[in-house]
DNA sequence: TGACAATTTATACGCTCGTACAGATAGTTT
DNA sequence: AAACTATCTGTACGAGCGTATAAATTGTCA
């Protein structure tokens, strides 16, 4: 029952505490904070109802905790691709700005294991939430208004705040993407093909919004 | 207690299940299905516990009764524009198009009464709902196709699904918006403006980004 | 080995939930 | 006025909920 790190400290609550947060964020991606039970979040972890108590806390934390686990690693890799193209000799593009915004997050939703993809589907729930949004969306906020610097950098003549718009409908735009999938190939009358197949056309889309954003923006 | 129509008719339960539609429809909108108990909806109409399930059915046949019942008015106008659209003797313009469709949702999310409103921000949460969507989603497609085929004459070289991908993706930016208000407002750091200041802006960001796919798309 | 801390089990409490239904009330029809 | 139907009230039931906790178990370390 125990697992052992490569460093070898032996840590029997940490492997359940994961079991648990996976559980949970399988479970709050599918249905929601309020459809699912401690109970159940407990049995699709396999283990006891107090465990949860004992490793998440309140339900409310729980979901907290489910939340905020994986914002560092995508703040990280966000912040990885701006630092790689202020690098670069070559003159900052709106497109790679765009690219390396979202393609952190359409890479763990679409080819990454099933609990990014989980985490992903419970970030695009939590989005359109007033409940849930504030305790956590400020985490995203920081990498955010360092791509807003950049985008302003590149258009300087444009006004903050149509930016900041502009860069709020990506967002949603990549998350509606991941939620959406099924429902695209149903209005298309065909089946979902490969693993998103609609990358280059949710940046396409975003790219031109906010070009046309910028342009209409003087 | 009574209320008489223009005609007439005496109704008295009509205008209670009005009530507890409307009650429904605030308290769905703001926290979402599971949140929202039928005690707190009867609550909320100011009747008892049992009109609502007089009156509504089950908790679901109630929120799909909710979901459906501005169904017809959207679609309505929707047709209306794009009939007016094909009308007159002007080329169709993909600007009209995407006005067309966005204008009815925002006008009655930004200006019109609160119910609306709060139908909008329903509409909102369930787009993102994998339980719900597929039980109602549906109802909205037949126009969205008929702004496809418009969309198609207007470029025919490319391809349907792409069409259908943008056009996807401006209806998440739509909702959004209605979503996002505060949100845009605190990452600019200025307060909230008058109603709806950002409709401009998405029209620009949905017409730029169907633009881009459809170049993009041959 | 025995004490100690971390973890897991099992159970209980008070609450709210969705639903159902018998009876009261009111409007309409005969 | 009496019968009838639509609407509303009040109450009850069983189930599941989040949370707390005492006891059992396990692993660690003196």
């Amino acid at each position: 029952m125990e697992e052992a790190t490569t460093d070898g400290r032996v840590l029997r609550g940490e492997a359940t505490r994961e079991r648990v947060l996976d559980a949970a964020e399988r479970l709050f991606a599918a249905e929601g904070f309020d459809a699912v039970s401690i109970r159940r979040i407990a049995a699709e972890a396999g283990v006891t109802l107090g465990v949860v108590g004992f490793h998440g806390g309140s339900k409310q934390k729980l979901f907290r905790t489910v939340l905020e686990r994986r914002v560092e690693a995508l703040n990280a890799a966000r912040r990885a691709r701006l630092a790689e193209l202020r690098a670069q000799d070559a003159t900052l593009e709106m497109r790679d700005l765009v690219d390396g915004y979202l393609t952190p997050y359409l890479d763990h939703a679409s080819r990454g294991d099933p609990q990014w993809r989980a985490y992903a589907r419970l970030i695009a729930r939590i989005v359109s939430d007033d409940r849930w949004y504030p305790e956590v969306g400020g985490l995203y906020d920081p990498v955010a208004q360092e791509y807003l610097d950049a985008m302003h950098e590149l258009r300087p003549g444009v006004p903050r705040e149509e930016l900041v718009t502009a860069l709020t409908l990506t967002v949603a735009s990549m998350l509606s993407l991941v939620a959406s999938r099924a429902r695209i190939a149903g209005l298309s009358g065909r089946e979902a093909g490969g693993p998103m197949d609609y990358r280059e056309t949710l940046i396409a889309f975003c790219l031109g919004g906010i070009e046309a954003v910028a342009a209409h923006g003087r």
